[in-house]
DNA sequence: TTTATTTACGAAAACGTAGTAGTTATTTAA
DNA sequence: TTAAATAACTACTACGTTTTCGTAAATAAA
């Protein structure tokens, strides 16, 4: 018997269908023996419901997808580990994609989601996404989203984020703090609101050290490396004299350890570096890297939690409400001698 | 109308469901002017197509699993990257499962997708698994399993994975090249073929170089990094006077040099450091890491690839299969003044 | 003893899709 | 003019579960 199913087992204890299925869900209609009985030709023939039929009667998939811009980033891995714990505790299942920061890909996966395959998402918006639609059409259809770190303010839901503009502000103090006065601030793109808010921090930390804030020190960075990897040179060989780096995202940074490095400039005595990163090895790096440490797990593991939290009601009713989990400085090498 | 169907579009459409469904599969049944008419409707009405009703005809889930053993780490998260991509281009869904390394975890997972949830797995073996009879179990129910890295070798199937007995000799011979005597091994399980491997090559090195191979050098190290820092440690300050670390992962790597920063042991003057790693970061650790880079991507590429193969076809018979897929040296400042 | 209730089971329908087997109406061949 | 072929559509079934409804037998209440 290849594929073991109800109507095999019932066959072969001489039962029907419905009281086998009864059995195993442990009905009260179903006589004691008969229940042993099935339970144990079960377990023997290694019966295993098959849930996509179960899904047919319910239409719920148990299974949930988190979308996510890039892999090779320890923010979303950890963000990952994080909702695949409580996934596994909740008996949920976890589908991955990435989007490759290309709005294009976001949109056809959120599209292809919208049929049932998933009963909620968890996701972080991808850098090029302008437009909103996708994810409003989706929401519509019933499939909760859940926003994680790069958040959409316009879709009311459950949006899980760090202190982004509290963070972008110690962060610029740190470096004011540890003598900076030209300060740069690498963007990683303005579609973010984790972008401005972080950039906001800046800018009123500046501020408040009267030090004037200047537009050209807003370095827009995008997915090309090499290019980054220009625009950052460029920015370390002009005029402006930078003394100091508040980059938006780990990827940028480490960049700007390219550049310093091919240019001989040397952190933290001609140059300060701090960065949102959760990399394992900040510490480790030369010189140690100074970063602002989000809760990935910790997100990602509340990111789930939420999203369940309304999957199991009836009607699914996903008030708007954000949920701040705080991120830590954690100062090194690149800031302090 | 909340959730639109083939019924729906139908009754919307004044047709019969058959119509509509061969309609939208493009069936030389239907005419010209109705098919378009249905393709229309459907695109109005933004029908898709319900994947679990789907699976119920044809008992195909169009999705596969990525088991890994553990989230947060270089090689693995490049693994899912590369499957990801293939699996979206095939139009596959990845579902992603860790086993932290914990054999009861990784029993219950593939227990749980042996109910045709997932067409396939991919998956990478949990240091602490030593009965392979889940597996078996799993195959023999007719959903096939594809290794890569940590593979299964009782088991006939598709295995990726990278030159490792090569590579650990070439490892080796790198630190016995560059002067090197007393070299440990830093071994991640003795279940593990690609660990045995990787020793295999260490001591072939040892003896080509007529270095005696001492089994106290071979440090078994396990998923308590606690212990793993006391055991380097002791290494470290024991009567060996080790002078070269071989380690068969990246984690142990980084507690090395975790050690060897509070033991004040200079890295590579003391002693130098080699590793299996992707670590993107390899280049900018103090001192950088020499390691042996495996084509992560392109091994999760090649797995999911491989796989779909064998989905594709009617009666799958998957053959014993060996794809080796070769790693490189990149020696860095951990081996190298 | 008769009627009501409880116990333990089975028949059948439904979920959404896709394919098989009809069924008209129209066109072509004989 | 009739038979055969084709075009364009519909009815119905199956996939594996779960659940509603039904029913027979056993037990309890009247």
């Amino acid at each position: 018997m290849s594929k073991i199913n109800l109507k095999n087992l019932a066959s072969e204890l001489e039962l029907s269908i419905s009281t086998v299925s009864k059995a195993l869900r442990d009905s009260y209609e179903i006589g004691h023996d008969t229940k042993k009985r099935v339970l144990e030709k079960a377990k023997e023939l290694g019966y295993r419901a098959n849930p996509y039929a179960r899904y047919m009667r319910h239409h719920k998939s148990k299974t949930i997808a988190i979308v996510i811009p890039e892999m090779v980033n320890s923010f979303f891995l950890q963000v990952i580990n994080g909702a695949e714990s409580i996934a596994r505790e909740k008996d949920y299942h976890l589908l991955i994609y990435i989007t490759h920061e290309d709005a294009q890909k976001e949109i056809s996966i959120i599209n292809h989601l919208q049929n049932g395959r998933v009963d909620g998402i968890i996701m972080s918006l991808s850098s090029t996404v302008k437009d909103y639609s996708h994810l409003t059409e989706c929401i519509n259809n019933n499939i909760p989203i859940i926003f994680f770190d790069r958040i959409c303010h316009e879709i009311e839901t459950v949006k899980i984020t760090t202190d982004d503009f509290t963070s972008g502000f110690i962060a610029t103090e740190h470096l004011i703090q540890n003598g900076c006065r030209n300060i740069a601030y690498l963007s990683i793109s303005e579609n973010l609101s984790i972008d401005n808010k972080r950039m906001q921090g800046y800018i009123e930390a500046l501020t408040k050290y009267d030090i004037g804030f200047d537009k050209s020190k807003i370095i827009k960075c995008n997915t090309d490396d090499k290019s980054n990897y220009r625009q950052i040179k460029k920015l370390l060989t002009g005029p402006a004299k930078i003394d100091g780096i508040f980059s938006s995202i780990e990827k940028f940074a480490l960049t700007t350890y390219n550049v310093c490095r091919d240019l001989k400039i040397k952190i933290p005595e001609e140059i300060k570096i701090i960065c949102f990163s959760n990399l394992l090895t900040a510490d480790f790096l030369n010189p140690s890297l100074t970063t602002i440490t989000q809760p990935a797990n910790e997100m990602g593991a509340t990111a789930a939690s939420q999203l369940f939290k309304y999957l199991d009601k009836k009607r699914m009713e996903i008030p708007n409400e954000n949920i701040i989990i705080k991120s830590k400085l954690m100062a090194r090498g690149s800031t302090v001698a």
